[in-house]
DNA sequence: AGCACGCCGACT
DNA sequence: GTCGGCGTGCTC
């Protein structure tokens, strides 16, 4: 007999194993086996069993699993995200299984025959020491002993999956596009109808710490201690609590993040997924997923109600939806609400001049006692300094590359040959002291604030500094007048009502680059909105001729442009774009890396779909990105060939190219 | 990924 | 004259 296994190496192949027949029982389909691998052992997984003597193969040394851990209907999910993302099977089940040890940590055994050794319990990992881990295994097979988790205190036996209790399936498959409060409302009530029915909930968050928190709290207050987490953010006994309970129990809220929607859940009737639109849900690591386009995956084959919640829509998702039958809910929550017949915009002739008006407004409104948050787009401190006599960026006298600031040493720090000098108040070619910065970040923005009034509770949030000031954010209550100056970090702080938005600079979001950034300005302000709540909202432009915030509030009419737009031009979701990156650490061999990868795709046909190829250069490694853009199966002939050139990645849909 | 084999620079 | 750098190839 012979065992295909995958391993957790970024290979796109499998390998072959001979399977002794002493161990034959105990190994099947999608089961953990130790494995020989180089001169080393490695963890794979079972993928096909086959006959055949397998002359010249190495045998599978030991089973690893009791019973199988993978149930089909999470091997058919891997198996779709395998080949949807292009990432090799065994780097998939690597993400989406905990890791053993974490499981038989929290089991224990139980003597349950009447044979030699007298009934008792012993913790799992002992006993393997004790007897060994195949001796166990077939003492469990031939039902003398028996496994039982230490935390909810269940036997630990091979789960039987079942599609949760079925209701209207067809009316609860919705992308619900509305106000927070309006969002809460819905899930609960939806949450209250399967739950009852002893259906388990998978309720998908973009983090622990924010949006997690928020609904956490909400959730707890009406369901105690029915809901669990499922996410890297918590404690690895809570996390395995969960996976304990989510596989054999129900009646549960499980609340994660990305990687929950590979969680086995018993009785699973319903998927939530809050702020489908969140960034956080794309995995960036090895397995480059989106959680969201996952779950509506996992939801279809299972026939699993889903609502995708959130407060801006997302092209993607909403053609997907209209694919798939799901209905897409739009009230178009903005244009209805109050701040939208207060829009004021201020234009600047400079940056500093907007610094200046903006600075005023801030101080009057928190006079006032009004509650005020600034969104800047960038969170640097400025992104490069500029002379207005030369009119044009501070020049470097080595090499005439573009000067910037550097903050903490006072110094200005050339951003091509990386010279430096100590800053002075004037331009080193003309000596005028017309300068000043071309763009504003945050903290530059909480600088001058925090200096021209020294009084003013002034607090910045950014994606580094979030995690420290929420508590304290939260403590202080809505009371005590505040001024949040932050970049889109501030549209994860759920609840916080600001009587005023302030928008510096927001233009500078629709010269992002890539096919995405109008989507992604109108996303970051709909969720600024929603976070913040704000009664009015003033635009502070760097120049005089501003653009018009309203298009971007107007939901249903901005993602049927959006869609149009991206028909017309051939764009994502009416293609898929594939990234080839061919990445070493020298040049020679990165073009050499790049040489093979063009000659694998032109050996499969694919010369007529390349978009082109695009430098990468992050220190310690250059890289070559060849974009490809076509159909959904583009890349499935030529998928393993290109995982077997060394420094070969695939990242399917990526949003920034 | 991770590890071994193989070819070019600074050391006792 | 060697040690060791990393580029290349391969893993059942």
């Amino acid at each position: 007999m012979i065992a295909d296994v995958v391993l957790p190496i970024p290979v796109g192949k499998y390998f072959s194993y001979t399977v002794p027949v002493e161990i034959a029982p105990y190994v099947s389909l999608w089961s953990r086996v130790r494995v020989p691998f180089r001169q080393r052992d490695a963890t794979g997984i079972v993928t096909a069993i086959r006959e055949g003597d397998g002359t010249g193969l190495k045998a599978i040394l030991e089973p690893l699993e009791f019973f199988p851990l993978v149930d089909p209907e999470l091997a058919a999910l891997a198996d779709w995200a395998s080949s949807f993302y292009l990432t090799p099977k065994g780097l998939v089940m690597k993400y989406a299984l905990p890791p053993l040890r974490d499981i038989e940590r929290y089991l224990v055994v139980e003597t349950t025959g009447e044979g030699p050794s007298a009934a008792g319990s012993a913790l799992l990992n002992k006993t393997i020491k004790r007897l060994g881990r195949l001796r166990l295994v077939q003492l469990f097979r031939q039902g003398s002993i028996s496994l039982r988790d230490d935390i909810t205190h269940r036997k630990f036996t091979a789960a039987h999956p079942m599609a949760g209790p079925s209701g209207d399936n067809q009316t609860e498959r919705t992308v619900f596009i509305d106000s927070v409060g309006h969002r809460l409302e819905r899930y609960i009530t939806l949450i209250g109808k399967h739950i009852d029915d002893n259906g388990n909930i998978l309720f998908l968050l973009p983090d622990h710490y924010a949006a997690g928190a928020y609904f956490t709290e909400k959730m707890k207050a009406i369901y105690g201690d029915r809901v669990l987490w499922f996410s890297s953010g918590v404690p690895v006994k809570q996390r395995m609590e969960t996976y304990f309970r989510a596989r054999q129990e129900g009646g549960y809220i499980i609340l994660g993040n990305k990687n929950s929607v590979f969680l086995p859940v018993h009785n699973l009737s319903l998927i939530i997924a809050e702020r489908y639109d969140d960034d956080e849900y794309r995995n960036e690591e090895s397995f480059k997923f989106n959680a969201i386009r996952t779950a509506i995956e996992r939801a279809r084959s299972g026939g699993i109600p889903i609502v995708l919640g959130g407060a801006a829509c997302c092209a993607n998702i909403i053609w997907h939806a209209r694919e798939n039958g799901i209905a897409i809910q739009c009230n178009d929550w903005m244009a209805g609400s109050n701040f939208t017949n207060t829009i004021k915009t201020v234009g600047s002739r400079s940056p500093g001049e907007l610094l200046d008006r903006l600075c005023t407004d801030i101080i009057e409104t928190v006079h006032r006692g009004d509650n005020t948050a600034v969104y800047v787009p960038r969170k640097e401190y400025g992104s490069y300094l500029k002379c207005y006599v030369c009119r044009g960026p501070l020049a470097c006298t080595k090499c005439g590359g573009h000067f910037d600031y550097d903050r903490d040493k006072d110094t200005l720090h050339c951003t091509a040959c990386d010279a430096e000098r100590p800053y002075m108040d004037a331009c080193p070619n003309c000596g005028s002291n017309m300068i000043g910065f071309a763009r504003i970040g945050a903290s530059f923005v909480y600088d001058h604030l925090s200096r021209t009034a020294p009084g003013l509770n002034v607090t910045l949030i950014t994606g580094d500094s979030l995690k420290e000031e929420l508590p304290a954010l939260r403590k202080k209550g809505p009371h005590r007048t505040q001024c949040l100056v932050g970049t889109r970090a501030l549209s994860k702080l759920y609840g916080y009502h600001v009587d005023k938005l302030i928008l510096a600079d927001w233009e500078e979001l629709r010269k992002m680059s890539g096919f995405r950034s109008e989507e992604k300005t109108h996303q970051i302000i709909a969720n600024l909105i929603d976070a913040l709540t704000p009664d009015e909202i003033v635009c502070y432009s760097r120049s005089r001729k501003s653009a018009d915030l309203v298009p971007y509030l107007k939901t249903t009419a901005f993602y049927e442009n959006e869609l149009r737009k991206r028909k017309e031009a051939d764009f994502p979701p009416f293609t898929r774009i594939f990234l080839v990156e061919a990445r070493a650490k020298t040049q020679g061999a990165a073009d050499r890396a790049l040489a093979k990868v063009k000659t694998v795709l032109s050996d499969n046909d694919l010369d007529p779909f390349l978009f082109g190829t695009i430098p990468h250069n992050k220190p310690p490694f250059h890289s070559w990105k060849t974009v490809l853009k076509g159909p959904k199966d583009l890349l499935d002939s030529a998928f393993t060939d290109l995982y077997n050139i060394a420094g070969v990645e695939i990242e399917a849909d990526s949003p920034n190219f």
